[in-house]
DNA sequence: CAGTTGGTTGAATGGTTGTTCAACTATTGA
DNA sequence: TCAATAGTTGAACAACCATTCAACCAACTG
């Protein structure tokens, strides 16, 4: 009974454990990472992502497609562009958004392969 | 004012959304993949998954190395079941849970590069 | 300048979700 | 057969989150 740690239960296979917590990354990382999917967890923002892979879009066509109020559009573009996962261009008024870059396009695509079998 | 849909405001660039309209998959799917990718929007699941990925280890293991309960261990692994990314063998009272299939590493593979730029 | 429109922001809210606790099942060993 | 242990389950709760509303800013138009 060498770890309790902060559970209810004792290590029954220490060495595959340790060997384990050698080969893993910081917890710092998987936040930044859970952070990245989590934006993908979302059935607007996949769809919104989604049709900036295919054209540059503004807020309002933006709502429309997906349904829902420009505000809610706004604050999630926001949420993707603090994650550097979207980017836009001002003309006039008008903002047109689009992907930041091809990893975004990527990890959509892997999505679908994945629950198309 | 050809539509309004559910939203405040107008179609601006109504081509633009007319084509994406039509190059899209129905709603369905982007449920299928959202719920997917929620698996990897939590920093314990993608923890988890990891470390499955280095080695196969029983649900005491993970709870030990993930710091929380075997009951919370056990629910998420039953998500992660019913979206067939773990499975698991049973050897006498111990079950060992591992990656349903290469899928689940690629996917948090492209995570770690993404967040490495 | 005044009015209109695209976009952003913050507060409020209803729904989701990760965790724990307690109770339960199932398997092993004495 | 009884006790101990690995794992599961459901209820409960706190934290989080997606959306809306209302108010605001910024840029064009008349």
């Amino acid at each position: 009974m060498e770890e309790r740690a902060c559970c209810d239960c004792d290590v029954i296979h220490e060495k595959i454990v340790k060997a384990v917590k050698k080969k893993v990354p910081p917890m710092e990382e998987y936040l930044l990472v859970s952070d990245l999917f989590k934006m993908f967890g979302d059935p607007s923002r996949m769809r919104l992502m989604h049709a900036l892979s295919i054209h540059e879009m503004c807020v309002c066509d933006l709502a429309v497609f997906l349904g829902i109020t420009k505000s809610a559009v706004s604050h999630q573009l926001k949420s993707l562009r603090l994650l550097n996962l979207v980017k836009y261009r001002k003309e006039g008024q008008v903002a047109f958004y689009s992907l930041a870059d091809d990893h975004v396009e990527a990890i959509i695509n892997i999505g679908f392969e994945h629950i198309r079998e």
